[in-house]
DNA sequence: AACACGACCTGGTAGC
DNA sequence: TGCTACCAGGTCGTGT
């Protein structure tokens, strides 16, 4: 589920209930440390933060509870704290009975407390500008991937350089932009690059509009238009754009897929 | 610096 | 039906 789009929408629906409510229990089954049911009983939530793919739930006091869904995560609130679902792993009870849930089949997540202005600090020193922010330029990803020599699939999911793509829209951007996914930043043509950085912000932005429709957003009759997936998962099927075979290969330990005739 | 690999975890599914 | 093997939207630590 979540890359930056889904995460995104995941905080603008938390962003409905959480904010001014006052966390009355909290508990932990698995995916954080016990020490968060003490540390965030009592304190009220002042925000929803995101950078990357974390989400920064700010509470009082400089308290933020730092939440990553990892693979298969989810943050959302239900009317009825004590009604949470069989795979809840962490449950915080909200003044007036409500409640947000974190959820993970695979309990990869992780929710944990820590000082607003440390984690803070340590997020910034580690990830990249986001492609949705003014911070993600022409010059800036001119620079870094005139500088890389990375497979240009690690280089967009490495967070310290981009924050927030993951494996299916950095499959995503690099066949829009017909880029070999291993292919070295460095080696790519001027053009590629330009493309390739214009095309990231196209797939996170539509993207985004999905991910929102998704969850629960604006209507449930205007046309639902899911982000078209052109390769990933689809080995073996043709190209929409050339009929070649998409192919699956492995980088750095993750399927890659793309379209071997017009990926070049 | 850059990369491979295992670990962390559970669940779904294709194939036999 | 039931078993096995592989796959899964992410990140981190370790080793080369």
């Amino acid at each position: 589920m979540p890359e930056l789009p889904e995460v995104e929408a995941v905080c603008r629906k938390l962003r409905e209930r959480a904010p001014g409510s006052r966390i009355t229990s909290a508990k932990v089954f698995r995916c954080a440390p016990a020490t968060l049911e003490e540390s965030a009983r009592g304190r009220t939530i002042r925000a929803v933060d995101r950078l990357g793919k974390h989400i920064l739930l700010r509470l009082s006091g400089g308290v933020t509870l730092h939440t990553h869904l990892r693979m298969s995560g989810n943050l959302f609130a239900i009317p009825d704290h004590r009604l949470h679902g069989a795979g809840a792993r962490v449950v915080l009870g909200l003044s007036h009975g409500a409640g947000i849930v974190l959820e993970d089949p695979r309990a990869l997540a992780r929710m944990e407390p820590a000082e607003t202005e440390v984690i803070d600090r340590k997020l910034a020193a580690g990830l990249g500008p986001e492609p949705l922010s003014p911070a993600f330029t022409l010059d800036w990803f001119r620079e870094e991937s005139r500088v890389s020599r990375q497979p240009a699939k690690l280089f967009l999911m490495d967070q310290t350089r981009v924050a927030g793509l993951g494996n299916i829209y950095a499959a995503e951007s690099l066949y829009r932009a017909r880029v070999n996914p291993r292919k070295l930043m460095n080696a790519l043509s001027p053009a590629k690059v330009d493309s390739l950085h214009g095309e990231i912000v196209a797939v996170l932005r539509d993207a985004l509009q999905s991910a929102i429709f998704a969850y629960g957003g604006p209507g449930k009759f205007a046309e639902a238009e899911s982000f078209p997936i052109a390769v990933y998962g689809r080995e073996g099927e043709p190209c929409d754009r050339c009929g070649r075979v998409i192919r699956r290969i492995a980088q750095g330990g993750r399927s890659t897929y793309f379209c071997p005739g017009c990926q070049r």
